[in-house]
DNA sequence: ACGAGACCGTTTCAGTTGAAACTGATTGCT
DNA sequence: AGCAATCAGTTTCAACTGAAACGGTCTCGT
């Protein structure tokens, strides 16, 4: 929407311009979640949304593949690539390939990797709630 | 929100997520406007939004420093350093250094820094019209 | 049964990013 | 005035990013 204080057409209200407003508010959110993630587990982003998905899948009996996982966390395949690299040198998530197509490997959360996990929702929820109350008001 | 259909609450609804959410929408947003802005005008995101800031700022009388459009933009002042300069080099704003303080440099736009900015703007208006449309209701 | 094409996941590569170091200018304290 | 602290903007550097190329696997049509 542009504002009508100006000269003419060429004044613009960049601050209440969506595409800005989502890119500012994901920036800071994004930056809050990293050092909040890394700072109580050691995670990055790609990492935990990599870990939520394969648990909120498992909790239901799946076994996602690794493009399944990229598509529902709107990562590309070569992030989530890595992610799962990374969580499975930790120990975190167990690979192994598929029957079936042995192109595909499902993932599924270790021991470990569900303990993480569990500890990672409640975190996510409390920094949920905190951000719905301290950014959306002024920001949305 | 965490949701209530498995076993318990290692159950974690990741798509209904705020930071989730927020980022995907950011991420598909950018890489549409992105495309817009380099194929219509050569500019890459933060110049555009430099330019966009620059460019309101100066309708109504101000020459901002990179200071001011960094804050005003969300971007840290190393991106701006670099969108600055990019625009300086193709002529597009002209950037002065203050009287009063040495250190700083009132950034304006050129002639043609404001036909790219007339141009631009109506691109992000009917852009934003189309996210609104398009993205805003399914993804909410 | 064979080859073309599609697909999965990995890796490479060139470009972008932000934190931190840096230069130069200004301010405030003594 | 002298000097430490602060600030504006630039640059460096290591990490991250996604597009594209890749090797291995599967599918489909012939």
């Amino acid at each position: 929407m542009a504002d009508r204080s100006g000269t003419e057409a060429s004044e613009f209200d960049l601050e209440g311009f969506l595409p800005f407003l989502l890119s500012v508010a994901s920036n800071r959110v994004s930056r809050l979640v990293a050092e909040s993630y890394s700072d109580a587990f050691g995670l990055s982003i790609p990492e935990w949304r990599a870990l939520a998905v394969i648990g909120h899948a498992n909790a239901r009996g799946l076994r996602p593949t690794a493009s399944e996982v990229a598509q529902r966390s709107g990562m590309d395949k070569a992030k989530v690539s890595r992610a799962v690299a990374a969580l499975t040198r930790r120990g975190l998530i167990d690979r192994e390939v598929a029957g079936a197509d042995r192109r595909q490997q499902p993932l599924s959360l270790s021991g470990e990797g569900r303990t993480v996990h569990r500890g990672v929702v409640p975190l996510a929820i409390t920094l949920e709630a905190d951000l719905l109350a301290g950014l959306a008001p002024p920001e949305r």
